[in-house]
DNA sequence: CAGGCTAACTTAGCGTGCTAACTTAGCATT
DNA sequence: AATGCTAAGTTAGCACGCTAAGTTAGCCTG
């Protein structure tokens, strides 16, 4: 049984684990907004206009979107609205407010993070291949696979 | 503003978030058991002999630790005992299924993730090398950090 | 031995992931 | 108009992450 702490999968999993930390304390401290809000409304900003979209662009199920697209709703950064004649949809809109901090946010975050490579002296493109392949191959093999279930 | 799908930290993201899930897939497919239960047994196999060494090892809070402690402990894969004149400590111990489980369900990950890695050809080493010296600088940079806040 | 300190764990309560099952809106058929 | 279908969203309830605050065990020090 290999200890974890040398194989790829395990180091993978903390550098994102660590990543998404990182990311949530450095939004909440400049922005007050978790980053799983922010990507959220972010999804939207990049054209995700209903919430069915919504939780396909965020890889998550129907009814997290859901409860999601009500907080921050009732936060003031996005509108919700139904029109009738579309059918059961709710059309999704940033707010001025939800605008500005998905801008300020992105910014902030994507400056980070390539300050972060470049001081790690990772080599940006290869690694980006390489991650994307990884990405590649599991959506193949994932093809014909069972449903997922449980926990977060 | 960049789209992130283009940019490494949300493919990292993404990545990692697959790779959990295909991971959960599996384990609960053929061992009835999800990751993160899994991750803290085999915590406790590499060694984490309390509750504060298994809560670093797994990067978690304390308090999730004590209740993923009492779920696996019922789930009888774990025993925890309290020895008089050692302190307020529970020691860990995994019990015999908690072990075959384990090792088991240790065999099964391995494998799937080096073949995936193969078919996916990408370069184990130097992919390897790039993710730890990413985090690496993630820990030098948060070193003297403010503290970690909120959400899963 | 009483009071205070630290280490280790628990309790309370919330955020946000999931599945299963239900509701609502529009469309097609009879 | 009633029936049934599909698409989109919601409700109920669980899994597990977190912080803040409380408890318990042992160790000092007066």
């Amino acid at each position: 049984m290999p200890a974890p702490q040398d194989s790829l999968s395990y180091e993978l999993h903390k550098l994102t684990a660590r990543l998404d930390r990182a990311a949530d304390a450095l939004l909440r401290d400049q922005a007050e907004v978790s980053y799983r809000r922010f990507l959220a409304l972010f999804a939207v900003a990049q054209g995700a206009e209903t919430q069915r979209a919504l939780s396909r662009w965020l890889g998550q199920s129907e009814p997290s979107t859901s409860r999601m697209v009500g907080v921050l709703g009732k936060a003031g950064w996005l509108v919700v609205s139904q029109t009738p004649g579309t059918g059961n949809r709710r059309k999704l809109q940033l707010t001025e407010s939800g605008f500005q901090l998905v801008t300020t946010c992105a910014e902030l975050l994507e400056s980070r993070f390539t300050e972060l490579v470049a001081r790690a002296g990772v080599p940006y493109e290869p690694y980006l291949q390489s991650t994307r392949r990884l990405l590649t191959q599991l959506d193949e093999d994932g093809a014909g696979a069972r449903p997922v279930r449980g926990g977060s």
